[in-house]
DNA sequence: GAACCAAGCGAGAGGTAGGA
DNA sequence: TCCTACCTCTCGCTTGGTTC
């Protein structure tokens, strides 16, 4: 049900069962009033038997999901490429200092995930911050260095995996441990992260004009840095990307009024092709999300990954589709896709409808009901007229309401039998 | 008239939608 | 979240049709 309101969202719950703006995919799943109840007991640990230790972990509320799905997410097969990033879950509530203010972002309030994925947007790896002090990890590498490596440690090994992150995260010392770790990296770096790499100036290459760059080499790391001069001077670091080869990007000109190609070197092309995956993933949860407003906040979280978890399913369907030589309009949307999931989910669970339905609902018209009137006592004990009558239908004796009989009182129209044992006639008459 | 069967009826229980 | 009107469902009883 969740899934078939992310593809048409209201701006309350409650405005999917009401008759205005009824949705007959969520409508005849279950009631309002079910759902409700249902939403109301989500829990993934009881909470009466959570031991003080377990309690220390701030997401425990939601530990037990969390590492379900990220063991789930572990299990897809990493693409080459790789990026990390930060991903925010918007939530406005109050709760410790888990929810992050991060400046700039679509949703600056909520928490904070760092995310490993593909180029595509496939998830492979994340982790919730829990703010500072919330990990038990050494900080070695700075918050950012440290996410990187633990990110890393689910990827197997020596196999060429490349790995791309933003300045948060790059540093020297970063680059030098995945490098002993058979990492490949590229990554932008802060000017202030450069130990001791005397690369040209940003005013000295802003000088020499768009699309210059220089370089330094660390050999005994083998690290590179290269400063490249676009509308801004950029600074990457990598421990496999160079400079070379060059080729051109197609940037706006403001002075020519149109489009011209600037040198590029190598390493941005790599970074600026391969980075993306994590705005990948966001633009596409933006696209089938539903956010249902709640004050628990581990429900959030829950939302959220729940909606991860069909984008990944989507994305590796494509992939399998792509393998197999599927293409076109034989491949599913996004959108169709959450649809299929939804409906398969629901037909698991489909039973009869009960209850009052809805004033929109169509229901047949019954038969009208056939009322008998009896004759108000007055009429049936003034003993006047009432007289015998044969009729062609026998109708059980309205006395001793088991012989069926077809003599009837012509004034009452009441079935009253009559014989040699019982007078059932005389009785009906007499007070 | 008796027996059997099926449909109808009605009360109570339980569920639902809409509103406060 | 609670209340209320209104609906369906169930079950026991009633009623009507049929047969012997």
């Amino acid at each position: 049900m969740y899934f078939k309101m992310g593809l048409v969202e209201m701006p309350s719950i409650r405005m999917y069962w009401e008759k205005e703006t009824r949705y007959p995919p969520v409508t005849e799943v279950m009631s309002r009033n079910r759902f409700q109840l249902l939403l109301s007991l989500i829990h993934f640990v009881d909470n009466e038997t959570v031991s003080e230790e377990t309690k220390k972990d701030r997401l425990w509320k939601i530990r037990p999901f969390l590492d379900m799905f990220r063991a789930r997410c572990l299990q897809t097969t990493p693409a080459e490429h790789q990026s990390i990033d930060e991903m925010m879950v918007p939530y406005k509530g109050k709760f410790g200092n888990i929810r992050q203010y991060v400046r700039g972002k679509p949703h600056p309030w909520g928490f904070k995930v760092w995310a490993r994925c593909s180029v595509h947007g496939i998830l492979h790896d994340f982790d919730v911050y829990q703010g500072k002090g919330g990990d038990k990890g050494a900080n070695v590498f700075g918050i950012g260095g440290d996410v990187v490596v633990k990110l890393c440690k689910t990827l197997p090994k020596d196999v060429g995996h490349k790995i791309y992150a933003d300045n948060f995260f790059t540093s020297v010392e970063l680059i030098e441990k995945l490098s002993e770790d058979g990492f490949l990296y590229a990554g932008t770096v802060r000017k202030n992260r450069l130990a001791k790499c005397n690369v040209l100036e940003e005013n000295a290459l802003k000088k020499k004009g768009r699309g210059s760059h220089d370089f330094r080499v660390e050999s005994k790391t083998n690290t590179v840095c290269v400063r490249w001069q676009d509308s801004k001077a950029v600074t990457l670091m990598s421990n496999y990307a160079g400079p070379e080869p060059m080729d051109k990007a197609r940037r706006w000109d403001k002075s020519k009024k149109d489009y011209t190609n600037v040198d590029r070197p190598y390493i941005i092309r790599e970074y600026n092709t391969h980075m993306g995956g994590v705005d990948m993933l966001d633009a596409h949860i933006s696209r089938c999300k539903y956010s249902i407003r709640t004050r628990r906040w581990y429900l959030i979280l829950f939302w959220h990954f729940t909606s991860i978890g069909v984008i990944n399913a989507w994305l590796l369907y494509k992939r399998d589709c792509s393998l197999l030589g599927i293409t076109g309009k034989s491949v599913m949307k996004l959108r169709q896709f959450q649809s299929k999931v939804a409906q398969a989910l629901i037909e698991r669970g489909t039973t009869r409808k009960s209850g009052r339905p809805s004033l929109g609902e169509e229901t047949s018209p019954k038969p009208p009901k056939i009322i008998r009137v009896e004759p108000c006592e007055d009429a049936r004990f003034d003993q006047i007229a009432h007289w015998p009558v044969k009729r062609d239908k026998r109708r059980r004796c309205a006395v001793c309401k088991t012989i069926k009989t077809d003599t009837c009182c012509e004034r009452c129209d009441v079935p009253l039998c009559f014989n040699e044992r019982r007078n059932c006639y005389k009785l009906y008459h007499i007070k």
